[in-house]
DNA sequence: ATGCCTACTACAAGTAGA
């Protein structure tokens, strides 16, 4: 199964660019973040079009996360648990079920077939996926910094108690956090910021701690890997990016991890996003 | 030092992003 994340920066204004990427890579699942859409403006009748269910948390304005995949979609939990009076619609999370075998359907009637057309094209087991979008946390010196630190908080927490779990668990998302030197082309210029402090990396390592598997590192142990890089002063140009979209895998799935990868490409289409996907392929 | 750029809201210029 090919599990892609895209901070999208605006699924409206950004919906030629979605498409195209999409149906260039073709992955099965895909988790969105800052769609900047209430759930009734989201265009999910194109997503659709190309074979995707669609689950959405959304918001007026900002923030709005969403699920796209050509897998079943169950038990969709929308707004991390552990504060009611959080408004922000900055995460959703749904178990993606097996491929239903249509053997039959094609007039196969063999177990055999049914079983590689599930290796082929779809998965035998079940995931629980959480989509992200973390709060940016800036400036520091307003309430917006403890605001991330107990978003993270929480999300310790909800990740601790998802390893308890049967299915294997997938946290995709932005992250906003610059998580070591290497993710950042130019790690001394973010030594001020919300992405960067030593609180916002520390909840990024008790996190990690807890048995989760950072994909693209597993895979890739290399610096100069970034999945942003800001609209301003060429910084795509130069590579002045930073690395802070991560998919963390619980070991279970870390265990169906064959490869991660990010698609720094997407940065060069027509009206990019300021953020790339990140994406992994569990079999 | 600041803005550089982009989306959104709402219709101007402010908020938000990172």
């Amino acid at each position: 199964m090919k599990l892609a994340t895209w901070n999208i920066n605006g699924v409206k204004a950004r919906i030629e660019t979605a498409l195209a990427w999409l149906d260039l890579e073709k992955p099965d699942v895909v988790c969105l973040q800052e769609i900047k859409s209430v759930d009734e403006g989201f265009p999910a009748a194109d997503f659709e079009n190309l074979g995707y269910t669609v689950v959405t948390h959304g918001q007026k304005g900002f923030n709005g996360v969403a699920i796209l995949s050509k897998l079943p979609i169950e038990d969709v939990m929308r707004g991390l648990p552990g504060d009611d009076g959080d408004v922000q619609a900055r995460y959703i999370e749904a178990t993606i079920a097996p491929q239903v075998m249509s053997g039959l359907a094609n007039g196969g009637g063999q177990a055999a077939v049914g079983q590689a057309a599930v290796g082929q094209a779809g998965f035998g087991r079940a995931i629980r996926l959480g989509c992200l979008y973390l709060p940016n946390g800036n400036p520091l010196g307003t309430e917006k910094f403890p605001y991330k630190l107990g978003w993270m908080a929480r999300l310790e927490t909800h990740a601790r108690r998802l390893l308890n779990g049967e299915m294997p668990v997938v946290l995709a998302g932005d992250y906003n956090v610059i998580a070591e030197p290497a993710d950042a082309k130019r790690p001394e210029v973010w030594t001020g910021d919300a992405l960067y402090q030593p609180e916002s990396r520390a909840a990024w390592r008790r996190l990690v701690n807890l048995g989760y598997t950072d994909a693209v590192r597993a895979c890739h142990p290399e610096p100069g890997i970034y999945t942003f890089w800001d609209y301003q002063a060429g910084a795509f140009q130069k590579n002045d990016g930073i690395r802070i979209d991560h998919i963390l895998l619980s070991p279970q799935a870390a265990g169906l991890l064959r490869s991660a990868m990010v698609a720094k490409d997407a940065r060069a289409m027509e009206k990019p996003s300021d953020h790339v996907p990140v994406v992994v392929d569990l079999g």
